[in-house]
DNA sequence: AAGTGGTCTAGACCACCTT
DNA sequence: AGGTGGTCTAGACCACTTG
């Protein structure tokens, strides 16, 4: 046990000891866990204390709790990771470079079935589809496509989108319950190649947004990076 | 506020309002909450609840907090979302498709630069090098690139990886305490083009994972996934 | 039906950071 | 220096799910 003697035991030293059971396989993949009175017993805390620090393992994945089952180590282990996207400016300017935007068209439309199928609707709804590049040190950086949801969200109607980028409004102005990222690889064609100098066929990072307010749809995102781009998660 | 009358006031309660506060902008971004302890008497519930509600909302990234400072909205919110990477196999699998694996070399080196670089560590150490493919359908899925410390994890020696793959080994018998994940993408090239019969230049995407166990290294791998492959996250 | 985890209360003390 | 969030205890009741 890692607290130091005299000081009182603290969850996260409950939770590190339990992690390094199972690291050293004191306790194997698979295995049931004592049950949180007996291991408060057994460092002598309470349970609410063991609860905290077993509530965290299983917040990585690490094990599984099942009331009246049990808490297990997972049989089969998921690598889990957090990922954190900011507002692509603040992303541009932390990595030292000069920001700029541009937007490419703004244009209303109902939500064509893709996008209604992305945000799980049934009935097409008026949309804004907005198309807009990113640009680090002039070089483009993302493209975007983006659709909003103008039932949910009118008043980007009466933003100036050349003026600031749709991401960043939206990102501050309408904070979302729910969120979907979806990452994939694709060969640049059509507007990539057009839009940001990308040779045909050129590997591009596809990265699909959608956000939520309760069960409204906010918006629908498909990002377009070029290689070099990188997205990071860590647990 | 969503609690059933009569029934007390639950911590998800609590959670959702100051939630839905913050969407309709009754708390505006950047805003100073009130106390924990004027929200418990606000709620009629107490502080530990309150206390509960906030960790939860500060763990998604809505709000943040800090001790004397009190609590606030995040002025320039983040996109979090969480991760979920199972064993390659039974993600095959839950495709519906058949799984197979094809071992393509393994052979002992000390840790080049890159590797150490990615681990954070300054001395070279003895590693396994292990290439493999996982299959679906017999078609290309995964091509991994994978070095194994051998310090952290000698048994890997003995392990028949032409039988099971470095990937599930290690899942199951190599619990890490600590994870960084990368995704990026490149053109193929080298033994992308050789071993998964991609053509030159076509978009791949490239999946580097790198685990420890405390400060020790367990694993590097750089994983390289055809167009069609899609990694998804959830808040 | 009963056992296990999940949650809430009430109160206390602590640790950290801002003022 | 003081206020705020962070944590722990002790006890109780609840909810889910398994045997």
């Amino acid at each position: 046990m890692s607290a130091r003697s005299g000081s009182r035991l603290a969850w996260t030293d409950v939770r590190d000891e339990i992690r390094a059971r199972i690291l050293t396989r004191a306790y194997k993949l698979g295995d049931k866990l004592p049950r949180d009175a007996d291991l408060a017993a057994e460092f002598g805390c309470t349970r609410t204390t063991v609860h905290r620090a077993m509530n965290d393992l299983a917040a990585t994945g690490l094990i599984e709790r099942v009331r009246k089952g049990g808490t297990h180590v997972k049989a089969d282990p998921v690598t889990r990771a957090t990922l954190d996207i900011p507002i692509t400016r603040l992303e541009v300017e932390a990595l030292g470079l000069a920001y700029s935007y541009r937007l490419i068209s703004a244009a209303s439309a109902l939500s064509p079935p893709d996008v209604m199928h992305r945000f799980g609707i049934e009935v097409a709804r008026p949309m804004l589809q907005v198309a807009a590049l990113h640009l680090a040190d002039n070089t483009p950086y993302i493209l975007e496509n983006r659709w909003i949801d103008l039932g949910t969200c009118p008043e980007i109607a009466n933003v100036d989108l050349a003026a600031h980028s749709a991401n960043e409004w939206l990102v501050r102005h309408k904070p979302y319950s729910r969120v979907e990222l979806r990452f994939g690889v694709m060969g640049a064609q059509g507007d990539a190649v057009q839009h940001m100098g990308a040779a045909l066929g050129a590997a591009l990072l596809v990265m699909e947004r959608i956000t939520w307010s309760g069960d409204d749809p906010i918006t629908y995102v498909q990002s377009f990076a070029p290689q070099g781009y990188q997205i990071r998660a860590y647990s």
